[in-house]
DNA sequence: AAGTGGACCTGCTAGC
DNA sequence: TGCTAGCAGGTCCACT
């Protein structure tokens, strides 16, 4: 699930209150994605410093090292000041002097992973080819304009890569692309400068948007306070194959891309 | 080098 | 009502 305003608005209800925390325990479930990389005795008595995020991996700090976190398809984190037994889908646990930072996980295609550094060991590795930031100065039509022009996919694929701008993941680069009224099955190295400008424009709005309305919960998701997202009751093309555009009335059509759903409006988004 | 498809794992739903 | 196929927010890795 979660794309970049999920993993944000967790950050966000999280990052003060763990900030300053003592690890007093680790607990594992069952195995995620990666091992964790070092002995869960090692992690404690650490002090949690700051959180921060890069494209859908969060980074928490402690005074040396930290811990690389995704969520994966269904993960969610939870951080509490009591938190009760594990449950069948809950993963990590990493007990602190101010509550329990929790990772809930039923597919567990997400990860927690420790590292001496940001720029060293697994963290580096993962965080190694991603693309930038899509609220960074560095993203713009320019940008992406030069990006797209040596890329022989669909411009939808190329959004989800990841390798050119982070955080746009299946619903919002659907979303994205219909903002920017772009067909996501137009070629990546066709699209006009102007249009990349467009687009540039679109992937921040939406995901900016999307962020202020706490993301979307299709399933699993929350934040670490336990809120849901609303952002799934304001898109205006993700899953709504069948149904009418909001805005041209045409009928929103599925398609499928790189294996994953596509979903557009054929009156309001040309190649 | 860059593109493609398979793999990871579990749960839910639509359809028979 | 019960079973099964298909689908789901991601992304790494092996192969072409």
């Amino acid at each position: 699930m979660p794309e970049l305003p999920e993993v944000e608005a967790t950050r966000q209800s999280f990052a003060k209150r763990i900030a300053g925390a003592k690890v007093t325990a680790v607990r594992l479930g069952k195995p995620l994605r990666w091992p964790l990389g070092c002995a869960a005795p090692t992690l404690v008595g650490r002090r949690v410093g700051e959180v921060c995020r890069r494209g859908k991996y969060l980074w928490v700090a402690f005074d040396e090292g930290g811990l690389l976190m995704h969520l994966g398809m269904s993960g969610s984190l939870a951080f509490a000041p009591r938190t009760g037994p594990p449950g069948a889908h809950d993963h990590f646990d990493l007990v602190t002097t101010r509550g329990t930072l929790r990772l809930t996980d039923p597919r567990r295609f997400g990860a927690v992973v420790w590292s001496p550094g940001l720029q060293q060991g697994m963290a580096a590795k993962l965080l190694a080819d991603l693309g930038v930031e899509p609220f960074d100065d560095a993203f713009n039509g320019d940008h992406l304009h030069r990006a797209l022009r040596s890329r022989n996919v669909t411009i939808k694929t190329a959004l989800l890569g990841g390798s050119i701008v982070v955080g746009a993941g299946n619903i919002y680069a659907c979303e994205a692309l219909f903002a920017a009224g772009i067909d996501p099955r137009a070629a990546a190295r066709r699209i006009s400068r102007a249009r990349c400008a467009a687009l540039a424009d679109a992937v921040r709005q939406t995901l900016a948007r999307a962020l202020s309305f706490g993301g979307s919960t299709l399933r699993n998701y929350r934040d670490a306070r336990g809120a849901s997202g609303t952002f799934q009751f304001h898109v205006d093309v993700y899953a709504r194959e069948g149904q009418p555009c909001h805005r041209c009335g045409a009928t929103v059509r599925r398609v499928v891309q790189a294996q994953r759903s596509t979903y557009f409006c054929p009156g309001c988004q040309r190649r």
